[in-house]
RNA sequence: GGGCGCUUAGCUCAGCUGGCUAGAGCGCCUCCCUUACAAGGAGGAGGUCGGGGGUUCGAGUCCCUCAGCGCCCACCA
């Protein structure tokens, strides 16, 4: 007994997914295969994980995005670039602080009664402890990142490179302060980007009320979703054109409540034929309000405090509400007064949110902000795009990431956290601004003692440095110079603004050039019924329960294979990952019986002669398989290289490959040997080009080859074309045989024949391919159970016996086997679909048009198909007459 | 208001530059525990390709239009 052959031997039945992965994961680190060497001169491939959220759980979002990179990098492993998966995690300042003081409350401790000091102490700690998981979680789906370089946003290095862009950037004039609306999010008391702020339709109320002229004379009609915010108007804006308040413009209001006198002003932004056409003015609280009450020199009003309730501008009476009481208390004592002029209820519009707490955003002052001017920004990035040096996969993202560019504006970077990198700006007293790398120790203007700014960045501003920061930037390292720009960014279409755009901006100014060639979007994992996933719906696919029940490899495989560039998003279900586990398991006995018999070692072709039609046959589909997973993955379709594989296994290697073979595996020494070889020098690269999706029972499989080099297929080569085992002769043969064993089982399905009766049949084929039909005879004879002779079709067919017509030949087989009544219907009914199609064929032939405007080839090949079909009706037609 | 995507079998989806009889997985029906695999094998049923119009010899595929679903962007008082 062969060594190969006690391999075999000792496979399981079934796959066992728990038995071999987690040795794969620690063999893989432990190797050290992942890791990168700068200095290699091979050609570099680079990619950066988009870090999760340090404190985050891996859930099934990840699992796609992570499974698509390790599918890129596997290969380009594979293929001897010298790869990068840099893997890393961010600080994500709002939402880890969030968690964090949620925690804390728990315990009965506030964060403002801890301090900031305290407080930033307590968030490491909780980094320290739960921040690892989500690493572990993606060894176990098998992403093959290389851990010895793992980042993090807040660590020394990506802290230096936050500093030293801001201050590139501020010096560039790029960077400035200011005082402005902000997004404020009264929940987590902190501003926010424009970017942050999902808006969504609410319903809400239109109310219209009537603001007293001062001198008495009438009224003015405002309409507002928020009555509330009349409590901090300043003023009434009308447009310039207006012909219907031309006379008004200029005068004044009386506020109501306080009696103040409010101006009537003109500006462009007034819609005419929206509601009165007079608007009122709360410049505190409404980006457009702001703009018209800068342009015309209106005050602002504060009537919020930071939680949004109510503060001690407003009349005592209305004091201390929050904005939703408030907004009915208004109301009401406007009805009380009688000047309401008309309330529109429902009334459906759009209002923002807090993306990470879904709190209604106040427009609010926060007093000095940071902003990045991006109008310096946004051109190169553009331009990056236009002349393709970054490109979209698919294409169709282009355009947004363009238009979004193109209506950018500037970018707060301030939060009110504390959370994050501290601004490094310091102001004296004398309201001096210090930006500096190093902790300046006085005022850069004045000497004087100064404080720094209490804000921290947005957590986007680190984010955007990530293709760089991680490599090493600011400084010259050898990561840096050999890995970037990095070749791919793989991401969901959910954060192409958020990070994506700004991450090329960021690259273009920092590092002068873009920071990835392609830009690879992914849709979200959406359920089956297309719902997003949520814990509320119960329809949470979590990756590791799938990975424990049904591996790795199975959840990967359904997902590289849902992810189709066509829909926006893709679909899961657990069935499907079950449908990857049963692909796994198919492939390993797939394996256990291809190598019963093999010895180990590389597997060795035999010469060309020596190879049965069948086996030329499975080589020219491997061959075919191989390259179309080439082309695939070439352009992102992930979908399709997984699809052409499975189908490939399933469908070619495993239905016909193996069931052909069997024969010659139980041969004797000389013909046992050569199936064996070709079956395992195809399932040997059939495992090399599974590899990047299904790491784990590739590997595993792998092994039992006994490849002395190397030492494991995740860096063995990627599988080169071998354009000379393309065979079209031996395929059509081989279709032939695959024909003649479907008809014959068709016919013994359709009659009830039991699958152990045997009897005669006769195959008539074309002299083309007979001695290739013929050299597959007893396989066929086994695959379809009867007792089979192979002849020319040409010659005289057997009298009295039943023709089964073929594409391409017939099969004829003996009288009384089967009810006469039976097969009548059959054949009636398979004369009625062949006379369709003949009709349809002729009427095309005999289409004028068709014969002079279509190509040469095309209508040769209907005439072919004509005749074929001709053959096969009078087949049919001689059959039925035969059976009266 | 602008833009994008989708609509193909009961379900989830493929169908590239227009051209064999529109495919796959799951589900369903029949038969089979045949020594690689029952997480399997063999066979089968099931589709007016959302509606309408057009271009073309020929349209699931290109154009127009209508309808429905989903998403993104927008200063929708």
């Amino acid at each position: 007994m062969s060594q190969g052959e006690r391999a075999a031997d000792a496979m399981a039945t079934r796959y066992d997914p728990q038995a071999v992965e987690p040795g794969w994961a620690a063999r893989w680190v432990e190797g050290g295969y992942f890791v990168a060497d700068p200095e290699s001169g091979k050609e570099p491939y680079c990619m950066v994980l988009p870090p999760p959220n340090v404190t985050g759980r891996l859930h099934v979002g990840h699992a796609l995005g992570d499974t698509l990179h390790d599918v890129l990098i596997r290969r380009a492993r594979m293929q001897g670039y010298e790869t990068l998966w840099l893997p890393g995690t961010d600080h994500a300042g709002i939402a880890t602080q969030v968690v964090v003081e949620r925690h804390l409350r728990a315990e009965g401790i506030e964060r403002r009664e801890l301090g900031r000091e305290a407080f930033v102490e307590r968030v490491w700690a909780w980094k320290e402890r739960y921040g690892g998981e989500i690493v572990g979680q993606m060894q176990r789906l098998g992403a093959s990142c290389d851990w010895s370089r793992q980042r993090f946003t807040m660590d020394e290095g990506l802290s230096r490179a936050v500093r030293v862009a801001f201050v590139r950037m501020y010096d560039a004039g790029l960077i400035y302060r200011g005082e402005r609306l902000v997004n404020w999010c009264p929940e987590d008391r902190t501003g926010l980007s424009d970017s942050e702020v999902e808006h969504e339709d609410v319903e809400g109320e239109l109310v219209t009320f009537r603001y007293p002229l001062t001198d008495g004379s009438g009224g003015i009609d405002v309409a507002t979703t928020r009555v509330e915010t009349m409590l901090g108007d300043t003023g009434i804006a009308v447009h310039p054109g207006d012909e219907r308040y031309a006379a008004l413009v200029g005068t004044t209001v009386t506020h109501p409540f306080d009696g103040r006198a409010i101006p009537i002003v003109a500006d462009h932004h007034v819609d005419r034929d929206f509601g009165t056409g007079a608007v009122k003015v709360t410049p505190a609280h409404d980006p457009n309000d702001f703009e018209i009450a800068q342009r015309a020199g209106l005050p602002l009003m504060n009537i919020f405090g930071p939680d949004a309730s109510l503060n001690d501008a407003v009349p005592e009476a209305f004091r201390g509400l929050d904005r939703y009481a408030a907004r009915g208390a208004v109301r009401d004592a406007l009805e009380g007064l009688g000047v309401i002029v008309a309330q529109e209820r429902p009334y459906v519009h759009s209002v923002g949110h807090c993306y990470r707490c879904h709190t209604e955003i106040e427009p609010w002052i926060a007093g000095l902000q940071w902003f990045v001017k991006v109008s310096g920004l946004t051109g190169p990035a553009k331009q990056a795009a236009e002349d393709t040096r970054v490109s979209f996969a698919p294409p169709r993202w282009e355009r947004p990431y363009v238009s979004w560019l193109d209506g950018l504006r500037d970018w707060n970077i301030s939060r009110q956290l504390w959370w994050g990198h501290r601004i490094p700006a310091w102001y004296c007293p004398d309201g001096h601004v210090t930006v500096a790398l190093d902790d300046p120790s006085g005022c850069s203007t004045c000497g004087a003692e100064i404080r720094q700014d209490d804000d921290v960045l947005d957590t986007w501003f680190s984010s955007q440095l990530w293709p760089f920061s991680t490599l090493g930037w600011p400084e010259d390292t050898p990561d840096l110079r050999t890995f970037y720009p990095n070749a791919v960014l793989v991401t969901g279409y959910e954060i192409l603004y958020l990070w994506v755009a700004r991450m090329i901006m960021a690259g273009m100014f920092l590092m002068g050039d873009v920071p990835f060639r392609h830009v690879v979007i992914h849709g979200l994992v959406r359920d089956q019924q297309g719902r997003k996933m949520s814990k509320s719906l119960g329809n949470v696919i979590d990756p590791i329960a799938m990975i424990d029940r049904y591996g790795a490899d199975a959840l990967r495989f359904s997902l590289a294979r849902a992810a189709t560039g066509g829909q926006q998003d893709i679909t899961l279900s657990e069935e499907a990952i079950e449908g990857g586990r049963n692909f796994a398991n198919k492939l390993w006995n797939a394996a256990r019986l291809a190598l019963r018999m093999f010895p180990g070692g590389p597997p060795a072709l035999p010469p060309a002669e020596r190879r049965t039609p069948a086996e030329r046959w499975l080589l020219s589909r491997h061959e075919a398989c191989r390259a179309e997973v080439e082309a695939a993955l070439d352009a992102y379709r992930f979908a399709d290289a997984t699809q052409t594989l499975y189908r490939f296994v399933w469908s070619e290697f495993c239905d016909w490959g193996l069931e052909v073979e069997k024969d010659r595996l139980d041969a004797d020494a000389g013909e046992r040997e050569d199936a064996t070889q070709v079956l395992a020098w195809v399932l040997e690269r059939t495992l090399r080009l599974l590899h990047p999706t299904m790491p784990f029972v590739t590997e595993e499989l792998w092994r039992r080859f006994e490849i002395p080099e190397p030492e494991v297929v995740a860096v063995a080569d990627w599988p080169s074309p071998q354009p000379a085992l393309v065979d079209p002769e031996a395929e059509r043969a081989m279709g032939v045989v695959q024909d003649v064993v479907t008809a014959l089982r068709q016919f013994r399905s359709q009659h009830g024949i039991s699958p152990k009766e045997r009897f005669d049949a006769v195959a008539g084929v074309a002299a083309d391919v007979l001695d290739a039909v013929i050299a597959q005879s007893e396989a066929a004879v086994r695959l379809a159970g009867v007792t089979l002779s192979v002849v020319d079709a040409g010659a005289d067919r057997r009298a009295g016996w039943t023709t089964l017509p073929l594409p391409d030949g017939y099969v004829q087989l003996p009288p009384g086997l089967f009810d006469t009544g039976a097969e009548r219907g059959r054949l009636a009914k398979q004369r009625a679909s062949i006379d369709a199609d003949l009709r349809r064929s002729a009427a095309k032939l005999a289409n004028d048009g068709f014969i002079a405007k279509a190509a040469a080839g095309v209508v040769a090949q209907e005439r072919t198909k004509h005749e074929r079909l001709e053959e096969q009706l009078a087949a049919i037609d001689a059959q039925l007459v035969e059976l009266d």
